[in-house]
DNA sequence: GAAATTACATCAAACGGTTAACCTATCGGG
DNA sequence: CCCGATAGGTTAACCGTTTGATGTAATTTC
């Protein structure tokens, strides 16, 4: 709780010294023997410098806001965890710090507005979005951090003209499960989705819906479920999908865990993977690593895409980065849960 | 970017009537047409309070440090990431944010030192510790905050002397895989422990050699490995042990993550679970749930004891907590990879 | 009609750190 | 001995928000 001033004071100099000196311990404007005696007042007073106060002064705070529409709890999600991951390992590396703000608010776009007025201050912002985000949140909240004046880089979001910096995760635009399914010949094709409402769902539903009517393969809007990105949930709709759908050949799953019930429910009711049924994940998780049989899936290199997004947003910060849009393209994991169909 | 006064020039008023009105939407020491005014102002410039400034002036961040002394990146492991969400979920509902500070330092000193600098200014502190801390930075750690007169709670840690609010994982304490495994009949236990002087492996390994010569079982060093909490690792081991040690009929892993790498092995090497080797985990992650054979574990209840963490914090933010341990007992999920031996 | 209350508004200091501008010895060079 | 450079140090204003103290006019109360 001391301040600089009480450091002062106690070395008998002046607060401009000691603030020098903390920020330049070889500065040569305050002598060796001072140095000393600010070193001994700073141990004796267990000073540590206030960041609020030196952001005040400094107008530049090191540390990104973190904004995520969502009511849901945080770190509770492999898929946005591998996102944070990347985000927080490459924002440490250049010394900054990261903020998650409250969501304490009972609508979403309270959630908005919240986490915008607890933010100013910060020196950049990424923001995400989950499978609980809608269209209207994203807008909302792109608009509100424009007008903050600091650059934000979108993360796991469609492309949204709004924008200036976006990392765009090609898998939320082109369900290449499918794609994958169809050219390996299956024409039943189920769909496994996330939450209703989430744009993320929505994207693939819709991809997956324009895929297989190029394919010139009926579409049935029956087989496409909406889940909760859980195993539990997952198994259920697997099971009403199988015994409903009989001709099914193949289940495109949204998520690795979503495929791990799948698998369970095939199982559970004497159906082979991959020889009766083919299940595809997506993320390849641990989860798709390790099950028995191995999950086959798409990379989606997520932790990349946080990298990416904290470096385009450290290039906005030092002035380098105008308006730019990174690309992450996914790749297929081939194992051991689809099969060929002649 | 526009401040308070922007906003009181604007509005024709003083930057105090604007600071009072913000705070306090409907007092009585601003007149209707004047709340008005302040509105089209704070409309016209997006006016956003900043915090920092905020901050400094009531001496209240509602900001809550999270100090992990490690050069992991974060959010990248299960076990932590739930125990991060408890905390979170809890703190968010209370409307505080939670900081994460960089450690981009090259020696875990430093980065204790650096966490600590970096942190001043918030309301209380939640110390972590990860596999890959030992117990020296912790001290370190705990002294360093004790300085800050700042309350914090220990996480996920040992019971130590210094701190005043703990929150005690038990299964730290008690090896209760091993014992369960004894009480099963099993004689013959291998420890597949995380990372090397990590204290978390220290303890276990301690309290797994107690009861095995509690129990009068001879204990073999040869049989505790330490990995790196990657199933990768914890396959190559388990190979390793099963073939050096015959005679094993049990493995006790410290995550089930290394316990799924474990079955994986035992597979591969054609052996029967649970009828060959039985496999314990910890931690009742979905892994274990997922995978076949569910997995054998110990809930650790970790997400609760998050939650109890940021409990405490609060309490002690608010004055009414003083000095208090809160023990997290664990729960033994039985299920398919654990054998009874005559 | 004087006194008290209310409604509305402002002043100025404070929070803790930073820094441009300024000051004063001291020393070396010519 | 004078000039300029340099080392060592200070002053004071500023960052943006908050709030107790203070002021004043209008309204109420008796």
């Amino acid at each position: 709780m001391s301040s600089i001033r009480e450091i002062a004071k106690l070395a008998g100099v002046s607060p401009a010294s000691v603030s020098i000196y903390l920020n330049d311990k070889k500065t040569s404007r305050v002598g060796a023997a001072t140095k000393q005696r600010i070193d001994q007042a700073v141990k004796d007073l267990h000073y540590h410098k206030n960041i609020f106060a030196s952001t005040l002064s400094l107008q530049e705070s090191r540390i990104i806001g973190i904004i995520i529409p969502s009511k849901m709890p945080l770190f509770s999600n492999e898929y946005t965890n591998s996102l944070l991951s990347g985000v927080q390992s490459q924002l440490s590396n250049e010394g900054y710090s990261l903020l998650f703000f409250p969501s304490d608010a009972r609508t979403s776009d309270e959630i908005v507005e919240q986490q915008i007025q607890r933010s100013t201050g910060c020196d950049g912002y990424i923001l995400f979005s989950t499978g609980f985000c809608t269209q209207d949140h994203i807008e909302k909240n792109i608009m509100e951090l424009q007008k903050t004046d600091k650059p934000f880089v979108t993360l796991n979001i469609p492309e949204m003209e709004q924008a200036r910096l976006q990392v765009l995760i090609r898998d939320l635009e082109i369900c290449s499960g499918t794609k994958y399914l169809l050219e390996k010949g299956h024409r039943n094709i189920a769909l496994m989705l996330g939450r209703d409402g989430g744009m993320h769902a929505r994207k693939l539903y819709h991809d997956h819906r324009s895929l297989l009517e190029h394919a010139n393969v009926a579409f049935d809007p029956d087989t496409v479920v909406f889940g909760d990105y859980q195993a539990q949930r997952a198994y259920e709709q697997a099971k009403n999908l199988l015994t409903s759908f009989p001709h099914l050949t193949a289940l495109n799953c949204m998520s690795d865990i979503m495929a791990a019930g799948a698998i369970l429910a095939a199982k559970d009711m004497g159906l082979r993977i991959p020889e009766d049924i083919s299940i595809m994940g997506r993320n390849n998780s641990l989860h798709a690593r390790l099950s028995t049989p191995a999950i086959t899936t798409i990379d989606l290199h997520i932790e990349d895409a946080g990298k990416s997004a904290a470096h385009l947003l450290l290039a906005a910060i030092d002035g380098s980065a105008v308006s730019q849009k990174i690309l992450i393209p996914g790749t297929l994991i081939e194992r051991d849960t689809v099969s060929t169909i002649a």
